[in-house]
RNA sequence: GGUGGAGUGGCCGAGAGGCGAGGCAGCGGCCUGCAAAGCCGUAUACGUGGGUUCGAAUCCCAUCUCCACCUCCA
């Protein structure tokens, strides 16, 4: 089977045939850098990288392409209100949303365009639409130019409406437009705001109208007509039809599939900015830590809502999480250490020894159906613990354990969910403390070991409480007492 | 009013006509000095009312509730 994707304009999942294969160009619409990061960019985020490592793994190479927003209205409100400039305003958040990404291993774009580098693209595009008398200068000689909506047929198209049904756009005053449904392409500079809040154009100094942005960066990194444009539900109107009507209204093809990723509600609402019931990436990451946390963005299908639940949410995904790690640690053990190094996305899973198993495909191909693929990736590793229980494999053949092991390792890296993943593995830096560390607890483990030879087992629970309160948790097992540093 | 989506067991969350995905929690068992982990077992689940069918969570009709978008949003 090949990969079905779920294409929002057409409604349905089509055969995912790229342009120039084995070529592949993503574009999705990343922040516009007004405030911090909360779960629900971080949802999308996680999403698309889902896509982009399942798309790797099928041996595409991937140019992923996020911009960010950097300059519209609210940033230049709120970096006002909060006695900046705008530009280190943008700046500011940009590296709040770069931290979050990272924190959770979103793989980095291959480009991430600021739509303040990207000025004379658009200006270039905004001339062609009115060359093309789909695009005209105020008529109230403000210096803004606008979109004229009803002059491109397909307006509508990629989320089925009506021009007729829609409201009219509140972008600008409406004197200057032909058509209230109109919408603003390039805004003139007003008095009050900062020189550096405008540039040069044809039509008197001014600053892009949101949409154009995207228009312009896409198709100047990907080419006028690319394979796959992405980002939140919420993106598709007015952003996303307005994007696609001002490309194709210049000529341009603009986007064979377009994806959206469902959107993430806490307390039965949609999480955003302007509803104010945002939880914050950095209090999330902190709470559970960036693994549990992109465990829980990522287990739902990307497209269906993710209710978010403050209290539970997280605290669940740990025990997952620790699941994992638990197997993957001990069967590097059992293994000898003979597990090949996991290879990783970044590189386009070259080198890997295993293929993932076939139903664990069939689920990605499946419009990325990460729900049955973890049920996949569970069943799995369900084998591979029942081999290290040494019940199907009393012997010492540990090729089975190997290859599951490695698939194990392979579907993880695929959902960016690998716990033995440098950016999830904490800074565990050899420092004296460290060593010295290492050295009292075997001390106690051994003393707990003579007292249960000993049947003395009151001062070996003794040892092992001691232990727990110091955050040192010990399992008994055939091979001996391992312990685990509890992190919180 | 227009355009979409959703209601599934204690919780999360898939599935879209035919053995009750999977995870978390719980319960019973195995293992253990006791635990932990792991393994095995364990569920009156599909908003409501009708209908089609040998068979419906899945199709049809009706109905209730919720959510998103309709020009700030990922």
């Amino acid at each position: 089977m090949t990969f079905q994707l779920y294409d929002t304009q057409t409604r349905e999942a089509r055969a995912f045939e790229p342009l120039n294969a084995p070529a592949v160009g993503i574009y999705v619409c990343g922040a516009t850098v007004q405030g911090a990061p909360h779960l629900g960019h971080l949802r999308t985020a996680v999403a698309f990288d889902q896509l982009r490592r399942w798309l790797l793994y099928r041996g595409y190479r991937v140019t992923f392409i996020r911009n960010v927003t950097d300059i519209d209205d609210k940033i230049l409100e709120r970096s006002a209100a909060e006695g900046r400039p705008w530009w280190e305003h943008a700046s500011h958040y940009d590296r709040q949303f770069n931290a979050a990404y990272d924190a959770l291993g979103v793989l980095r774009p291959s480009y991430d365009p600021r739509a303040t580098g990207h000025i004379t693209e658009m200006i270039e595009l905004i001339e062609r639409l009115i060359e093309r008398g789909i695009a005209y200068p105020a008529l109230d000689g403000s210096g803004d130019v606008y979109f004229s909506a009803a002059d491109f047929p397909e307006y509508g198209a990629l989320t089925h409406q009506r021009l007729d049904d829609m409201a009219p756009a509140p972008d600008a005053p409406p004197a200057g437009k032909r058509d209230p449904r109109d919408f603003a392409l390039w805004k003139a500079a007003k008095d009050g705001e900062p020189a550096t809040a405008s540039w040069p154009a044809p039509w008197g100094r001014g600053r892009p109208g949101w949409h154009i942005e995207c228009s312009a960066m896409s198709t100047k990194y990907l080419g006028t007509t690319f394979d796959i444009h992405g980002g939140g539900l919420d993106l598709r109107f007015p952003h996303h039809e307005n994007e696609q009507a001002q490309s194709r209204a210049a000529g341009d093809g603009f986007a064979r599939y377009w994806v959206h990723a469902g959107l993430l509600n806490i307390g039965g609402e949609k999480m955003s900015k302007s509803l104010g019931n945002s939880v914050f990436a950095a209090e999330a990451i902190d709470e559970a830590g960036p693994l549990p946390l992109r465990y829980v963005l990522g287990a739902a299908h990307y497209r269906s809502v993710l209710d978010y639940d403050p209290e539970e949410s997280l605290a669940r995904a740990v025990p997952v999480i620790e699941r994992l790690e638990r197997f993957l640690r001990e069967s590097r053990r059992v293994l000898d250490d003979e597990l090949p190094a996991p290879v990783r996305a970044e590189e386009g899973f070259a080198g890997r020894e295993v293929d993932v198993p076939e139903e664990f495909a069939a689920a990605m191909d499946n419009d990325l159906g990460v729900p049955a693929a973890l049920s996949v990736l569970f069943s799995t590793l369900s084998e591979g613990q029942k081999l290290l229980d040494g019940r199907e494999s009393p012997g010492q053949e540990f090729g089975a354990l190997f290859r599951i092991a490695a698939q194990v390792q392979l579907m993880l890296e695929i959902l960016g969910i690998d716990p033995t993943h440098p950016v999830f593995a904490s800074d565990r830096t050899e420092t004296p403390q460290a060593g010295v560390l290492e050295r009292l607890v075997e001390e106690l483990i051994a003393g707990r070991a003579a007292a249960r030879e000993h049947k003395d087992f009151a001062a070996a629970d003794d040892i092992r409480d001691l232990l727990a309160r110091s955050g040192v948790e010990l399992t008994d097992t055939p091979a001996g007492t391992r312990y685990t540093i509890k992190e919180r």
